[in-house]
DNA sequence: GTCGACTCGGGTAATTCGGGTC
DNA sequence: AATGTCCGAATTACCCGAGTCG
């Protein structure tokens, strides 16, 4: 469990840069391994020691603390979604933005962080709910520091453009609020002005919100079915508002079993957040192109 | 993140000389972290803090990460209400956060800014939707709006110390996640280290998290009521078990009618922001000094 | 053994320190 | 009493070709 550290690591977690941490390390501020060809390793207690003692002065922006630091393994994302799990439990706020910004840094997709590190993490949770090792509590604050974290990670997208709108919702009665913002930051990602309306939204106030803003895509993420004939009924009149504002509608969640999705009419279905991405992409170009009178580039490949 | 900044930073922010910053460092007026040679660092939610209390104008906000426009009109409360719910309905997002990021850097408690802005800005929202001149989306987006305002003054708050653990919550139920997460932020403002467990937690499960962590003190923001009785029951059960560990139980909410409140036990019954504030500080006080054997200052003036 | 990413060393430019003075 | 400016010494940040890690 005694990991080392490059001095890059140690600088990133103090805010320093690298050439003072090495630096102290040949002062012997800094006490270091050597490697066989002479690179600097530093424990991860004697960083803390540094930390606190030789330096009165607070781990701010990253890792360090708690959590099993890593190599240039935390940018890898094997293996995230257990610490991720583990430190949402711990409730450790620090450690979750540090995981998911690190990816997100590294250059990540969205929406392969959100499939492979944060859904597969809220799975492992839910299991140990239903195997009574985690209280509902628990599940909940995960979602708070979630949410946190993934306002976050929105607040870093780079500002899309306004000409292509899309508008997201849970329906009403489900509370599920992570599924759907994901997808939000997800379409953010490939060009989309999306915004969430919102959790728990009555199909009729879907209905007006499409009839004012006339997006090219609106998506709903369905995690709760109340009443699946309401459902049903409810969902096929979103789809013929829609279409009149010739805008795709996208659907996804696990709850909507081929059963009931062959009694509902939509674009597009979603299994995970590259589908939604990949399929984000794919209308975005198309609706870009299509009216596109005014001669515009395309945005960067 | 939280990163840190240089005296020559923080002076060209709040445009002062570097040599005051230095000293006000010196004078403990600005607590400073130190590098190991010896050159000050300042968290961004320390010069923040600073600048509140000292009603200094900050002269670049970019410095300081906040997208304040900072003129000198935007920095009173009146009239801030019905620009908030101007912008919140017109579905601009970066108005608003202007709008409470002002209010925020002259100086203005975050309860007032909940009391006077956020919460009269809702109230307009909901009155118009009573009046069919809004529709549910609306309110509903404006509320995630808010909610990512919230989460970003929430980031700009200096970090809470471990000593006072405050736990809160919304009963099954209520998802009304606004108030909950305003009282959050207003414990946080006066030093308790306030943890959201989150919407719409069963009883229970309360409890659970109270006998884990042994909060100082549970609070509980009520919007809405399923059953009555269940809700009178429960909530007493929460009290009992809050008694055992010593914690203090605060409720508000204005579905809670006095007649409902004579059924109910609990340490406090908090009617807005600014009394949950007032509560938060006095029992901080007696909560940090009555078990402090060790001498340990108060936190400076 | 190849390869990309990282680290080494060392040099240089830019900041910051502390103190004294206006 | 508080602020702003100036200074030599010390500290930190940035850069780059060669070597190392995984």
């Amino acid at each position: 469990m005694d990991q080392l550290l490059s001095p890059k690591q140690i600088a990133e977690a103090i805010g320093a840069s690298e050439s003072s941490v090495k630096r102290w390390c040949d002062q012997g501020m800094l006490t270091t391994v050597k490697t066989a060809g002479g690179h600097r390793r530093i424990s991860v207690q004697e960083a803390l020691r540094f930390v606190r003692e030789q330096n009165y002065s607070v781990v701010e922006p990253r890792i360090l603390a708690m959590p099993a630091t890593d190599d240039r393994k935390s940018r890898r994302i094997e293996g995230c979604s257990e610490r991720l799990a583990g430190s949402l439990l711990a409730d450790n706020e620090l450690a979750c933005h540090a995981i998911v910004s690190d990816l997100f840094l590294a250059g990540h997709a969205v929406s392969q962080i959100f499939d492979d590190v944060i859904t597969v993490a809220f799975r492992t949770i839910g299991e140990k709910w239903a195997c009574y090792e985690a209280d509902v509590y628990q599940e909940r604050c995960s979602c708070q520091i979630a949410l946190r974290v993934l306002h976050e990670l929105r607040a870093k997208q780079v500002p899309p453009m306004p000409q292509l709108k899309a508008l997201g919702a849970t329906i009403e009665g489900d509370q599920y609020s992570l599924p759907v913002t994901m997808s939000e930051i997800v379409l953010r990602s490939v060009g989309w002005d999306a915004r969430l309306l919102g959790s728990s939204i009555p199909f009729d106030s879907m209905i007006n919100a499409i009839k004012r803003y006339q997006p090219g895509l609106f998506w709903l993420s369905v995690s709760h079915i109340r009443d699946e004939a309401e459902f049903i009924a409810g969902f096929n009149r979103v789809f013929e508002a829609a279409s009149k504002t010739e805008s795709a509608v996208v659907v996804g969640g696990r709850v909507l079993t081929s059963e009931i999705r062959s009694k509902l009419r939509y674009t597009a279905f979603c299994d995970t957040m590259r589908h939604l991405e990949e399929f984000g992409k794919t209308l975005s170009r198309q609706t870009q192109s299509v009216p596109a009178n005014s001669r515009k580039k395309n945005r960067k490949a």
